[in-house]
DNA sequence: CGACGTGTTGATCTCTCTCAATTAGAGTGG
DNA sequence: CCACTCTAATTGAGAGAGATCAACACGTCG
């Protein structure tokens, strides 16, 4: 299995990403150490590890998480490919939160002192990196409006509709087809800060009123403008990201 | 009332900044537009707003937020002393939250392309801002952790030390004569997802069991201890962790 | 075939919310 | 100096959304 050179980025062909110059491709091309396959259900990442570096994901889904002593998850977010994995533990030396996959994954492994190469050596993928650690931030701001103030209804309309768009965007058909969804109820449940049960009905409920329907690991969307009204969330367009690769 | 250069800027006298090269306090210094004072309880940036600059937090604290159409509101953050704002703003042209002063507030205002500008011209100040925005994050990681899957007291266990921390670490004295505390138990329940009448009750609890104690817009801690075991925080540092089952 | 993971559903239980009312400043105006 | 108004803190009581407990169904897999 043969590594893919970073000008050949398959993710770059999304129509989601933009154009990189091809100076910044070849810088990224040099930070880049080797690529890292993993099955579904393993870490990536452990919560507290020393020596984490940076990586891309390039196939598959993934999360970020925190636990506490006792056990209790929260699930601070989903990854999904052409995200990136690791600014904030680069940050501190010990990583704030562990990185897991939900379906199988492929990354890009990147060197340790990346992100301080990447500024140097080319402000505009610097700028990025400050660009998709914010949009990174403001997706977790999302989720803690939802946690923190909505119901348990309006909080899985709004994980549905978000996860919804991301995984559409990566598609040709736009979401035509219904999206993958590789989430069990526990990590709906451990995301959106509600216990099993109660995240089981409600998802439920809403699948009884028609409004989506998940099935085979697929997501489809039957009613989104109901489920967005429900989520109090309005307007489309995720803004369009650079890739770090 | 004249303004301060960023050379002479009081806040890098504080030792919890670091030092920045000469070269790179005259970038800043050009960035920067002018000075803006706010009353407490103003707004700096609000939702949705489309032409919110940068900001840099020099005096008084303030905080981020959201809201929904019927009103729920969720504060994402507090800004203390030497905080930077609006990097989620000027990645959107949207201001994806508002920003509010809890107190009487002073900001430096920097030119709208300065996030541009900082990278372009200083790789190092750059690679700051990334750091910033990182670590932003992993804040808003730890309040949605709380908020998730902490009950009333630990959630207000938690708040209290983390903020008791940040606050002290701007103290000659390091906390010993206690902090400013300008938060209502409205902000309080605001940024924890909880009703003001059950953060009152949980406030007074912890009150009453001697753990703090707050008076006159200033909190005292009397037992840090008890206070982050309730919460399951750890020492300074990061927790060390048991990988997940 | 039994063990296990995931989804489903019913029956309690409880933590937190909502409603209501009171107290204590701080500020305002007559 | 005293009513009047507002905001913030406080406390009690009842209600409810969601948690916890318990079973069961179904498919996969060693």
């Amino acid at each position: 299995m043969t590594e893919v050179r970073c000008s050949r980025c398959p993710l770059r062909q999304s129509p989601s990403f933009l154009e990189n110059t091809a100076e910044d491709i070849d810088v990224v091309q040099s930070l880049k150490e080797r690529e890292l396959r993993l099955r579904a259900g393993e870490m990536l990442i452990f919560e507290g590890q020393t020596d984490a570096r940076l990586f891309t994901l390039r196939q598959g889904w993934a999360f970020r998480f925190k636990t506490l002593s006792d056990g209790r998850r929260q699930i601070l977010g989903f990854l999904l490919p052409g995200d990136f994995i690791g600014v904030q533990q680069k940050m501190a030396d010990m990583a704030a939160h562990g990185v897991a996959t939900l379906t199988d994954a492929l990354f890009c492994v990147f060197r340790r002192d990346s992100l301080w190469e990447l500024h140097r050596r080319s402000p505009r993928l610097g700028f990025d990196v400050t660009w998709l650690t914010a949009h990174e931030e403001s997706m977790v701001d999302d989720t803690l409006l939802s946690v923190g103030r909505r119901n348990a209804e309006e909080r899985i309309a709004a994980l549905l509709i978000v996860l919804f768009k991301r995984a559409a965007a990566l598609q040709e058909d736009g979401g035509a087809s219904g999206v993958p969804f590789p989430l069990t109820q526990q990590h709906v449940a451990d995301s959106l800060g509600l216990s099993l049960v109660h995240t089981n009905k409600t998802l439920r409920k809403l699948e009884l009123l028609g409004l989506h329907h998940i099935d085979e690991g697929r997501l489809h969307m039957h009613n989104g403008k109901a489920l967005a009204r429900l989520a109090d969330l309005f307007g489309d367009g995720l803004p369009p990201r650079r890739p770090l690769v």
